[in-house]
DNA sequence: GACTTATTGACATTCATTATCAATAAGACT
DNA sequence: AGTCTTATTGATAATGAATGTCAATAAGTC
């Protein structure tokens, strides 16, 4: 049976994923790392990364242009609101919606309940140009 | 200022739409359309589906493979509670969350806020297996 | 250290979506 | 009806995220 191996490979898209904030791209987290000097490839991140999808240690959502964002979890959970402007982001929590999705879920026989909530607007520097 | 022209293109696009049942990807649309008669391109029917999404006539989610999926719809706004397994949809309406998201926005000190939220869970045939 | 093979990374490939742009036709105006 | 303006179309090229390929590398084992 195939035996997993770790790489320092892994160990760095594990820890530039934990220190991003939000949700970030693959080819986000390759430029990030490179900013950083290693030489990581891009292939790497997505394998890595698409192990930690497996794994649980990371959840996905698909951004607005179609491309794939990640996040690392585990953590608390919480959720953005972003300007789409400028992207200044607010940390915002939301036990009313945590408590609403677990409950909607519930309703329609659906169970392991995740979601992905996130907002957007203009925020006050950014409208008052 | 740029004025809208009506084309039997369009038409088409959002008959053929209305028509399917569930979620159609664009290339689904095109060659259902050409299987009509239709010598409609393909990026007529992307920009047709543009315009729907923009005139709230449709809306949209993305497979789990990466494309998006359209679907005809109707003038409320709401989401989708998905299966993660086998893709199942449920439409779910969400006022107590529509106001809860404009209401952080103006806390925030931001306008024109809109949101996405998806709920991912596991159905009952799904978990049955 | 030697060996096996999981993993890497540079590159090619796939494929949905978008941009380009000359040709067409919708709507307005006479 | 004819003319004119220009929004729209459609064939094709271009973009770009994501995956496949495969020789070279290195993790874990003995």
């Amino acid at each position: 049976m195939t035996v997993k191996r770790n790489t320092w490979q892994k160990d760095a898209v594990r820890h530039a994923l934990s220190e991003s904030a939000g949700f970030v791209s693959a080819q986000q987290l390759h430029q990030v790392l490179h900013a950083h000097g290693s030489t990581i490839g891009l292939a790497t991140v997505y394998r890595a990364l698409a192990d930690l999808l497996l794994a649980g240690d990371a959840d996905s959502i698909t951004s607005t242009d179609g491309q794939l964002l990640y996040r690392a979890c585990g953590t608390s959970h919480h959720h953005h609101l972003v300007c789409r402007e400028c992207g200044l982001t607010v940390e915002i929590d939301a036990d009313q919606v945590e408590a609403w999705a677990s409950g909607i879920g519930g309703a329609n026989g659906f169970t392991d309940v995740s979601h992905t909530i996130e907002l957007f607007g203009l925020c006050r520097g950014c409208r008052g140009l």
